[in-house]
DNA sequence: TATGAATGAGACTTCATTCAT
DNA sequence: CATGAATGAAGTCTCATTCAT
């Protein structure tokens, strides 16, 4: 990857980020990158070229911070280290665009990828499962939901404290 | 209010919840509503205005919507409403336009207003907290949040099935 | 003449005269003048009819004014009267909006409209002659020129001085 | 400066002069220049973009112009350099253009940028005085004033000889 | 006479995309 | 790989004008 395609991928991801997909010209993004209009179609075909390289990158990072949850195997721990990462979305700032993107895209496309999620709520229904818990999937499902009624009020709320509401729901699950 | 312009709401309400406000050109709206393009700026000024009119009439049905809950007194009951509310959203074919284009809305121009569910929040804290739970305030928070990740999930992914869960949260208290 | 139409022909007058014809709309005349914007075209037809009447109007408060100097036999006089009238422009402001729209219009229009001037000249060109000028027309245009050129400064520059220069070219003929 | 972009210089001169800076649009500018109205915008930012380079364009050609009258020592000489300019406005077929939209802006926007006169008004104040004329600023107001005067009927009016007033008004100065 | 809703043409402008260099 | 001039479609908005009431 040169370091100009870098470049564009970067501006891109937080303009995309802060300003939503389409409202986001190209001309923005190639100031931004300081590279000329006509490279980000080289490098990536058209604008949703872009963007999918922006989606597809993000997946990797995905990965990589799920992969901790899902190789746990202690049922306690996975439960905790996904409030942890919960926790994360506030505090890593280089990550808080990339976050703020995929709900953004979300919302903008109407398309939930619901397949990037399918290993963390498997491996928290079976470690509801290991606790005993009745509705194990169900308990899975909801903590997930709750992830994204956080990240809604995160995002788009000025002044929401995180932290003290992803606290209060760990305390739910006596561990 | 006019015959036109009350097409000219309509249409737009339901183009703006379908592909978002930036996306939907004005020619749009004027082609759906059987109306000349001319006749959205003659009435609403702008774009914008067509957008604060429509977000006008969706908190006057809000305040409505609210009014139930926020007027009860017996705190279980104000809790089986909020869940029954938020079932609503679901069936009710003509409003879910119009909670989608509150939540689009939101993500496209990174505004919660919180103060429209302030209402609501005091109703439920004071609700758990005549139940004699020990945070009633985060309580309700979290209630709140919960509707806000049901919303996402319910417009974004397809066959999301939203009544089996909104059940098993409200089992979740004992009442 | 009701009084509805003649709102309209005041409006517009002020109008036209502050930001030229054809970057007044119709609308904007209709609202200063406290009426329908359909009014204006069921009384002049079109906005150029509008401009028009303005224009017509205009010219018989102009035949009244130059009535005086054309009438006048003694060529002193005449020249006097002349500078009077020129230096009427500044003082009457009420009519400072009516000659400044005769030349607004000139130049977006294009049309100098030299008739309206010749009953001026011939009584100067006369007066010229009888103070045995040599050349008695060309002194006549002169001064018409110099009024123009008056005109343009007063109305264009800010602070500029009229009556001073008027006195000084005044004084050039020795009367 | 690229070919197409001078083309649309040219081309917008010549329009906004025939017709005003209103009245001419973006979409006619573009055809007559055969270039893509987008260009336009591309080079100039907006409308406004283009009178301002047309403008300063101008303004530099006036400097030209008047250097030689300024730098002039010669008293007699200034002044005749001075109706020398004068008629040049009429003969030079490719500056028309120019000096009409001068006058014609000036109108429409109703500046008069009296700044760019002032070295010319100072030389011949200058001249006036070294021939010892009684109040030699207002003589060379009076001189700036009729060049005012000649341009509007010049401009606005059919068939108006131009030469013969200036020779007129030359005379009136015993050189 | 008077209103004001409604229209449609055309204005300025933005923007993704192409292409010669 | 990289630039930046150039395009054309589409977007928001303005405005003179018409027409039913």
């Amino acid at each position: 990857m040169t370091d100009k395609k870098e470049k564009i991928l970067q501006a891109a991801l937080k303009l995309f980020a802060e300003e939503g997909f389409r409202p986001t010209s190209t001309s923005k993004i190639a100031k931004k990158a300081c590279v000329s209009e006509g490279l980000i179609f080289r490098h990536f075909g058209n604008k949703d070229g872009l963007l999918e390289a922006i989606i597809k990158e993000g997946e990797e990072q995905a990965k990589i911070l799920f992969a901790d949850i899902v190789l746990e195997t202690e049922p306690k721990e996975v439960i905790r280290k996904f409030f942890e990462l919960t926790s994360k979305f506030v505090n890593t700032k280089d990550r808080e665009d990339f976050w703020k993107l995929q709900y953004k895209i979300k919302w903008e496309m109407e398309i939930y990828g619901e397949h990037k999620m399918e290993p963390l709520q498997l491996a928290l229904t079976n470690a509801f499962k290991k606790l005993g818990y009745e509705k194990p999937e169900l308990e899975a499902k909801l903590l997930l939901i709750n992830m994204d009624g956080l990240a809604t009020r995160f995002y788009l709320q000025k002044n929401f404290d995180v932290t003290e509401l992803v606290e209060f729901m760990h305390n739910k699950y006596e561990l």
